[in-house]
RNA sequence: CCAGGAAAAGCUCAGAUGGCAGAGCACUCGACCGAUAAUCGAGCGGCCGCUGGUUCGACUCCAGCUUCCUGGACCA
């Protein structure tokens, strides 16, 4: 040992550890710096530099926005996740499943959440023990981009095959997945960021194709017909986001049916009379496709006499009928519930078919009769009350808008209709039902119409033929349903929330009539358009698209990619087409279980946990736990925890157009990730939660106390080595002990709480820990031993070994939260491999050394506390009444009886330092009070402590100094 | 309109089984000047969303309402 080393405290007794990296100054290097300060003269010395101040290279100012890159770059250049891959090999798996955001914009402050908030569950597994890998995916197909895509391509997309189109929306996809993949990394989130699942990628599409023919072979698909938003210029399905509403002039019409059943069935008053049902409607067109007429069971409805017929009205709307319609002498001859027409059956005016009394909530009193005439083929609303009357979904409209014979539903559509369009077909209609004696009445009506946002033509409803997994094929739903009772859900409400979904859901309409997608691979034989499904012939397509991806069921013909020679079982054809359709994108990310948990990732199935915001219970939450039921019997995951919405300071959700968005990336820019992250930390997160300037604000105070609490760890255990300097437990000071078991007591909480993932209380309470333990008692008691004491001292050494293990312990405790700053300190303890390397402390690596006499005791000092926060209010009065000004100056009178009396007394000589003062005196009482009085303190100021004794003076080489403080000098100049 | 959720100090959060509303931060005032763009102390601050009900007693249990959030329905 050198003779610098007496003079600096600080310094170490072993050589600095290697540097990690030059972007961290480690305090091993500043120590190194300060080794070539000149030897003190013994004869001089100046006592300022024999206090052992804190020393670290660990700065004050975080700097985050230039410091995390650099710690990024450093995480990347070791292949830290990789690294972490290998130590925990072996060990348990916990697998977190990422859902795949959409690659389409930058992230946004939702994402960013819930991105963080999975890599604290990840980290926190990890630092638990097990193996808890982290595989992040994107979903890339589907109409958002291939609309982006379709408005950058413009006009030239109409001589582009499929397959360019396709390649477009590929690279489209590829850009943000990119930028995606910075945003989410600069957040500090782990993870395999260089080999992520990407829905597009071959291997996944093929898994794609592969879950639809299981479907298709299990029996759960089926094609059915469904309406749908229809441009018949572009001859076209329109998404909803492809539609859009400009005014529109219809005529709109009042028509009759007459009643063929019997009239008393619906009120006896009605026996005898014509009686007629009264719609009103302003797509004439749809009149050949009515199969219904639609009653709201919770209005009350007239049946209304003019000139010898009799109709029925809602009650409410009968005098604007009246007066729409020109009826003068009209009396009511009854009325009653609408739930009486349930049953009904009326005639078509214009065909031969019946057209049934039913009931539907969406019937209102706005406009019209309050009865609706129902056309499932050509509206939503009918299609969805028809399917749940078993009425066909009829629908003698071509993709051109023409009028043709179709099947599927009663009568013979006239002569005069075939091969028009609907346009065409509006006063063609008209003209019928007058001749048919059935039109009542009819004006121009303008109104808010769908339009095709392209073509910017009126669109119409129109249904057509669409793949769907039919829920109760199979027990599918009620499969599903049982599928949820074995999931944890976090809240448990989620239960009940996606159980009802699901229990009320209708069918799942898989297909889309689109080209960015996975395509639905049957195919259709020319002659007698039987489709081939089975799987012999679909399965090596499947393989195919591992191979060559999903573009091939668009590079080749059907003929290339049938077996040679084959030939339709049904009409023996050898002439086949491609479906054309691709599959929903829920479907895509629906399977990604299927797509990542298995082999070639190493990970198992199911998962242990998924975690979504809230609108996931209708998507991914949902078309998961179907794809699991449907084809592996259950849910993909064992528990399902939600993350709230982020919304702004005042709780509304954030809008770019509102402009309270908070932009992720620039609070990273401003204050650093790891602030985002300790606000993520800070909440609630199933709940909805708050961001604004206020709440940042206070999290930027908050991660200053952390960070300084750090500093103040690292500053004063300054050349301290464990392995050499530590002083066994038990030896310790007990004050050091009692806080080494109050950290022991965080320390198992806090581990409760990371398996619960509760990771605001852990914050909270380790937050709490810092500030009112440590900072406020705990530091501030320190301070005079850590000082003034001599380097090696018994005393000096035990409150390093205590701040050794708190520093040890929370650093880990923290490194999922704060990722980046945990990762510095780390480095600033000279520790060679990350912490995100490390374990969580164990509760006994605190307290390890301490006895049951130790923990008993702690029960004294809770009580010592107590007494100290009474000195420290009489401490302030004095300070009030400029008595005092630092606590030093202070000389305590306390008073007590009975056991306080008996334990301050065994205490008298830690209490000075305790509060803070330079001299105590107790007496015994008579109360049981305790009393307390505040006076100067006694002697002099010693120039190096601060505390005034009565030996000041007394070694006279140290004139200016208390004896205990000449011992130290001494010590530190002669060692 | 339907399903689900939330409401506590300026902010973020604790408040099993009903028993005088808590913490930290912020704010104000003060101290220190050896954690210093730090640190310490004290003080201020609440109709626990509203209205009823049960109870000796309700932030807590029940009913209704209001506002906000998510998804859906409607508009089409």
């Amino acid at each position: 040992m050198n003779s610098t080393s007496r003079i600096v405290p600080a310094l170490p007794r072993r050589e600095s550890p290697p540097l990690r990296t030059p972007a961290v100054t480690t305090d091993a290097a500043l120590l190194a710096t300060i080794r070539v300060t000149p030897p003190m003269d013994p004869q001089n010395v100046v006592l300022k530099q024999t206090i052992n101040l804190p020393t670290t290279a660990f700065s004050m100012k975080a700097n985050l926005p230039q410091a995390e890159p650099k710690m990024l770059a450093r995480w990347e250049e070791e292949k830290l996740y990789r690294k972490i891959r290998a130590s925990r090999a072996g060990r348990p798996l916990y697998v977190l499943h990422d859902g795949p955001p959409y690659a389409n914009g930058r992230i946004h402050m939702g994402t960013a959440f819930n991105k963080i908030l999975k890599d604290f569950v990840v980290k926190s597994k990890t630092m638990a023990g097990f193996d808890s890998p982290y595989v992040p995916g994107w979903d890339c197909h589907g109409l958002p981009i291939e609309i982006k895509v379709d408005s950058e391509l413009g006009s030239k997309k109409a001589h582009m095959t499929a397959v360019q189109i396709r390649r477009a929306c590929r690279q489209y996809a590829e850009k943000y997945v990119e930028l995606q993949r910075q945003d989410f990394k600069r957040l500090g989130v782990l993870g395999r960021w260089e080999d992520p699942y990407l829905t597009m990628n071959a291997k996944y599409q093929s898994v794609i194709a592969g879950a639809f023919v299981d479907f298709l072979d299990k029996g759960y698909v089926y094609k059915g017909l469904k309406p749908v938003h229809w441009c018949i210029k572009d001859r076209t399905a329109l998404a909803e986001a492809e539609v859009e509403y400009a005014d529109h002039t219809s005529p709109s019409i009042w028509v009759r049916f007459s009643l063929a059943s019997d009239p008393a069935a619906i009120d006896p008053a009605l026996a005898g009379h014509q009686v007629f049902g009264l719609i009103w409607t302003t797509t004439p067109w749809t009149i050949p496709a009515n199969m219904a007429i639609a009653y709201n069971p919770r209005y009350q409805y007239a049946a209304v006499e003019v000139a010898g017929a009799v109709y029925l009205v809602a009650a409410d709307l009968v005098e604007v009928t009246a007066q729409k319609l020109g009826w003068h002498d009209h009396h009511t001859v009854a009325t009653f519930p609408g739930a009486r027409t349930e049953g009904a059956v009326f005639r078509h005016p214009l065909l031969d078919r019946d057209s049934q009394g039913i009931l539907a909530d969406h019937v209102t009193l706005e406009q019209g009769t309050g009865a609706v005439h129902t056309a499932p083929g050509h509206g939503q609303e009918d299609y969805t009350v028809g399917q749940k009357y078993g009425i066909a979904t009829y629908c003698p409209v071509d993709a051109a808008g023409r009028f043709f014979r179709a099947e599927g539903a009663p009568g013979y559509l006239p002569d005069a209709l075939i091969g028009k369009t609907v346009w065409e077909g509006n006063p063609i209609v008209l003209e019928l039902l007058q001749e048919a004696g059935a039109l009542m009445g009819m004006e121009k009506l303008a109104h808010s119409y769908p339009h095709c946002w392209r073509c910017h033509h009126p669109v119409i409803f129109r249904a057509t033929e669409q793949w769907f997994i039919g829920m109760d094929l199979n027990h599918f739903r009620q499969d599903a349903l049982d599928a949820i009772k074995q999931v944890k859900w976090m809240p448990e409400w989620g239960q009940e929330r996606i159980s009802n979904m699901i229990a009320a859901r209708p069918d799942w309409c898989i297909s889309r009539q689109r080209v960015w997608g996975v395509p639905i691979i049957v195919f259709y034989c020319e002659g007698c358009r039987e489709p081939v499904t089975d799987r012999k012939i679909l399965d090596p397509i499947v393989a195919l698209f591992a191979e060559h991806s999903a573009d091939v069921w668009y590079e080749r013909t059907a003929a290339e990619l049938l077996p040679a020679g084959h030939t339709c079982a049904k009409c023996g054809g050898t002439e086949f087409a491609k479906e054309t359709d691709i599959l929903d994108v829920w479907f895509d990310s629906g399977s990604s279980h299927l797509a990542v948990l298995n082999e070639s990732f190493g990970l198992p199935w199911p998962a242990d946990v998924y975690l979504e915001g809230g609108d996931q219970y209708r998507g991914w939450f949902h078309s998961s736990l179907l794809v699991g039921t449907g084809l592996r019997g259950s849910s993909p995951y064992r528990a399902c925890l939600l993350n709230g919405w982020v919304l702004d300071g005042e709780g509304k959700a954030m809008h770019k157009s509102l402009g309270n968005a908070v932009d992720p990336n620039t609070i990273i820019k401003d204050h650093g990730a790891d602030i985002l992250r300790l606000w993520t930390a800070s909440v609630e997160f199933h709940e909805d939660v708050r961001m604004s300037a206020t709440i940042l604000t206070r999290l930027v105070d908050a991660y200053r106390k952390l960070r300084n609490t750090f500093r103040y760890m690292l500053g004063n255990l300054a050349g301290f080595d464990p392995a050499t300097d530590a002083v066994p437990a038990r030896e310790m000071a007990e004050l050091d002990q009692w806080m080494l078991l109050r950290a022991e007591d965080l320390v198992t909480r806090c581990r409760a709480w990371y398996d619960n993932f509760e990771f605001h209380k852990v914050y909270h309470a380790v937050y709490a820990f810092c500030t009112v333990d440590l900072s406020a008692v705990y530091f501030d008691v320190l301070k005079d031993r850590l000082y003034t004491s001599a380097p090696k001292s018994p005393g000096r050494r035990s409150a390093q070994t205590a701040l050794y293990r708190l520093l040890d312990a929370f650093v880990r405790l923290l490194a999922p939260l704060m990722s980046f700053t945990a990762e510095e300190v780390w480095g600033h303890m000279g520790r060679a491999e990350s912490v995100h390397l490390a374990y969580f402390p164990e509760p006994a690596e605190l307290a390890a050394g301490l006895d049951d006499a130790a923990r008993k005791r702690t029960a004294n000092w809770d009580r010592l506390m107590e007494v100290r926060d009474v000195v420290l209010k009489h401490l302030d009065t004095a300070r009030n009444q400029k008595l005092i000004g630092a606590p030093l100056e202070a000389r305590v009178l306390l008073s007590a009886n009975g056991e306080r009396y008996t334990l301050l007394q065994q205490y008298a000589a830690e209490l000075p330092a305790l509060f803070i003062v330079s001299q105590v005196e107790l007496d015994r009482a008579e109360d049981a009070d305790l009393g307390v009085k505040v006076e100067r303190a006694a002697g002099a100021k010693c120039e190096r402590c601060w505390k005034y004794t009565l030996d000041v003076g007394g070694d006279p080489g140290f004139p200016t100094i208390c004896l205990p403080c000449a011992g130290a000098v001494h010590e530190i100049v002669h060692g």
